[in-house]
DNA sequence: ATGAAAGCGCTAACAT
DNA sequence: ATGTTAGCGCTTTCAT
């Protein structure tokens, strides 16, 4: 075994702290302290003697002393209170994205489902002194609070809380149904179908409700009840056989998903049934392997999840300085049109 | 604008300290502090005592005093190189898993392929004292290590590390295209081919010679020169094309990724040619969407992405404990069959 | 313009 | 068995 001691290639044992600095500029810890923060009245000649110091001991503040005696970490966490997974990645990075810039860094605590290990890593972002906390997850339908009193800020981003009192930030998953929706009347669509999820999923009702609706609104039936399912192109080539089998005559479907979409595509012009000008076909996540690799490529919705995850941290950020939010805001997403909805209008 | 000292819904303002639990069990600080961490001699009811003060003030200790005063912070970060995506979630999965058990955190950085954030990152993360750091990125190719003399140990998951000194765990691509190739030739097939990404990529070469070098094993020539194209379906479906307008009677292709191979079993479907009955198909990720989303379902080559996470994760927790290795470490990946490869042996 | 000293919350060593 | 003290590295008064 190595690490008895012997120098450890290419590494150095500890860091460098503002005495050894302050030492070697020939001046008091304090003053450094000063010279390095730019604060104080020191002479130009002082403060770059401490920063050429500082330079050549590779000198980087304690950040433990320092949030010790700030009483702010410049950290916040995020609990994925399912897996981390593809919907998490964009409210990542918008989140990071946010709080990078404002020098935050991020916890990250995959909760995988698990009501114990939430808790657990709750406690343990406590223990850190985290300024704040980001809980995310798959689904968003709303659940209960985390936690109770707790003393710092929590902003909930995709999914959101039952307490009508804490801050979230979800997608609209209704506005996106009802863009959909328009977008295919807008191209002369008039019989229209929806196939979705599981009738059990919060997202999947949401958006079917607001499509049947929008339907309604526009003075029309849709061209079939709404076909629950899976979430999967599975499911999307099964209703693809189920609508064809109906006598309804389908010339446009809107799907929960763009998995659902794709495997629809693939059935129907598989049935002789081309798309879009026989049926056009809508999808929504904009997930960019399903809707560039379906043929033709497909119509969705986007949620904006980074531009949710980006909002979240914002209003966190708002928050630790004394600002919080409160209730719930539903961001709008974008309809991105592709070949699969490509025809002129009627 | 609120936050301005009154009350802010359901929120304490202060985690309590251990002096005040202390205070409110009758102890000492330093006798709270033994009666916490089970240390030192105590009558159980002192300890009793101090434990219920804390439960009733819902103490949890500020981790930045006790990793000032201990010199570990229990912390390691991880920085992606590129940026958070398909390849680095299974990593953090895995890293977080083996973390999360020894009570570590996790600072996760997105350095966008950015070297500038890579290294603000990295001073970020080092101010922070962590006590190690995780490298990762999306491309498996060695790049130069992320700094000199560091005060604590990096180990580099996925990508490796161009120093040999540099502790890396990378997948052993060859390993699987050798896989691949076996399972091919263990079904019978003979004139095998191979369609893959960019000739520049890094992971494209090596799967490339490996699986060109497994067939020659078997004294057999490959059915095709290797295709080089992109890391898309889209790329799968022209190859296929490429592949059967030749004289060349292909009766396998191994692809560098599963998009190819997905890609590639709809061309060949279309043109009449099935699989795996005619031309059997071998992927390369295991990606469920594309592996169960693909019609027969995909044969694929699993990398093990999770296992690397964790494997770098405990080496680091390792050279933490002072005892770091060195080098890269290769782990063999799966081959997981599936439908498109699933015919009677000769 | 600079230095000295105190204190953030915790733990470990030492004293009682 | 418990209390007291010092100090981790930093910043911030308050002196000088």
């Amino acid at each position: 075994m190595s690490g008895n001691g012997e120098e450890t290639l290419g590494t150095i044992d500890r860091a460098a702290t503002i005495s050894e600095v302050a030492a070697l500029a020939g001046v008091s810890p304090g003053t450094a302290s000063k010279a390095l923060n730019g604060r104080g009245a020191l002479r130009p000649e002082t403060r770059r003697r401490v920063q050429e110091a500082a330079e050549q001991l590779g000198f980087v503040a304690n950040a433990a002393a320092r949030s010790l005696q700030a009483g702010r970490t410049y950290t916040v966490g995020m609990i994925t209170t399912d897996s981390i997974g593809r919907f998490s990645i964009p409210l990542l990075i918008g989140a990071e994205d946010a709080l990078g810039a404002g020098q935050v860094s991020v916890f990250l605590c995959d909760a995988r489902d698990d009501p114990i290990r939430e808790q657990y890593y709750l406690r343990t972002l406590l223990g850190r002194q985290v300024d704040g906390i980001i809980v995310t997850g798959r689904r968003t339908q709303a659940r209960p609070p985390i936690g109770r009193s707790l003393p710092v800020p929590v902003v909930y981003a995709f999914i959101s809380s039952t307490d009508p009192a804490d801050c979230s930030v979800v997608p609209d998953e209704a506005d996106g149904a009802r863009r959909a929706i328009e977008h295919l009347l807008a191209i002369g669509r008039r019989r229209i179908a929806h196939v979705t999820g599981p009738e059990h999923h919060h997202s999947a009702t949401v958006r079917a409700s607001a499509a049947m609706q929008a339907i309604s609104s526009a003075g029309l039936e849709p061209a079939a009840p709404v076909l629950f399912g899976e979430w999967s192109e599975a499911w999307g080539r099964q209703a693809a056989g189920i609508l064809l089998s109906t006598e309804a005559e389908v010339d446009a479907v809107f799907c929960g998903s763009d998995q659902i979409a794709r495997g629809l595509a693939e059935a129907l012009q598989e049935s002789g049934r081309p798309v879009p000008n026989d049926i056009a076909l809508v999808g929504f996540d904009n997930w960019d392997v399903m809707v560039d690799g379906c043929r033709p490529a497909l119509t969705s919705i986007d949620m904006d999840l980074e531009g949710i995850g980006r909002t979240a941290a914002e209003l966190l950020l708002a928050a630790i300085n004394g600002d919080p939010a409160h209730g719930r805001r539903a961001l709008p997403g974008r309809l991105i049109p592709r070949a699969s909805t490509a025809v002129h209008p009627a």
